[in-house]
DNA sequence: AAAATATTTGCAACAAAGTTGCATACTGTT
DNA sequence: AACAGTATGCAACTTTGTTGCAAATATTTT
């Protein structure tokens, strides 16, 4: 598991420091998405903030995590499943925001469908985030 | 004009204030949606940053106007055109994020398509949000 | 394995964004 | 015109995010 986590990193072309295989371990333990504060909790404060920014900002640059926008203005990040690279995001499913625990999931089997837009308008890409009762809190 | 913005603020039970009748006037002439800071911009800072904050939630909960999720983390308001009340939204049309000029669209006539959600999830409301490149940029 | 080089980290200082309490000013009502 | 209720502006504060730089750590070279 140590190992995996440092092949990512290897393999990104990221040199293996403590803060950033934590904070990947970390993604891979969560089944949800996580915030920039709940890394700091689930650290105990080890890392200073300003490490966990640039860490979470290297990590989407590198198409490891991804980013997913919510309505309340909190930024939360989840780990690719797809084939991401370096500035190349390819993210297009689903997430879905609990009302009730909060927890947002990446529905990583339902892909976000093909919208017909007016005339003019290109798409590049398009973000649908469902928000409701998760199985955990029905 | 005036008179009208007056009468929506009268129907929605709120005094009427030259702030608040001086904003929702700006979202009205506006096509396009509006950040916190885009107000005090167009209203050549005549109000203090506290009043145009408590005037955006207090629309927000009268369903005068709704917020716009957006990936990078800034909130966009813009005119509810549905039937949408004091905490009953029904905004459920796609939004449009211009990646050049970065204008927001609020696709009126788009709504939002029906998604299939994995057993247990019971969804409340779905965003959707596209970027690319709007009308004027191509 | 040690030295040299490149990169990352933590700190401090700052900037931007948002919140709260309270006295003053304004609105709508009598 | 006076009153009661509400909204505003200010000050003080919190939270969130950014930047420069010296010290620490990771990687490469010898
Ligand atoms: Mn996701
Ligand atoms: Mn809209
Ligand atoms: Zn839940
Ligand atoms: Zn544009």
């Amino acid at each position: 598991m140590k190992n995996d986590i440092a092949e990512i990193l290897k393999r990104n072309q990221l040199s293996v420091t403590e803060s950033r295989a934590k904070i990947l371990e970390l993604f891979h333990e969560s089944r949800s998405a996580l915030a920039h504060a709940d890394i700091e909790n689930k650290t105990d404060e080890s890392y200073d903030r300003v490490t966990i920014y640039r860490t979470l900002q290297t990590f989407v640059e590198k198409g490891i995590i991804h980013t997913i926008p919510t309505a309340d203005n909190s930024v939360l990040y989840a780990l690719c499943k797809d084939e991401c690279t370096q500035g190349k995001h390819n993210d297009n499913h689903v997430h879905f925001i609990c009302d009730i625990c909060g927890t947002t999931y990446c529905l990583d089997h339902i892909t976000v469908p093909e919208i017909n837009l007016p005339k003019g308008f290109t798409p590049h890409c398009t973000d649908v985030v469902a928000s409701g009762i998760c199985k955990n809190c029905k």
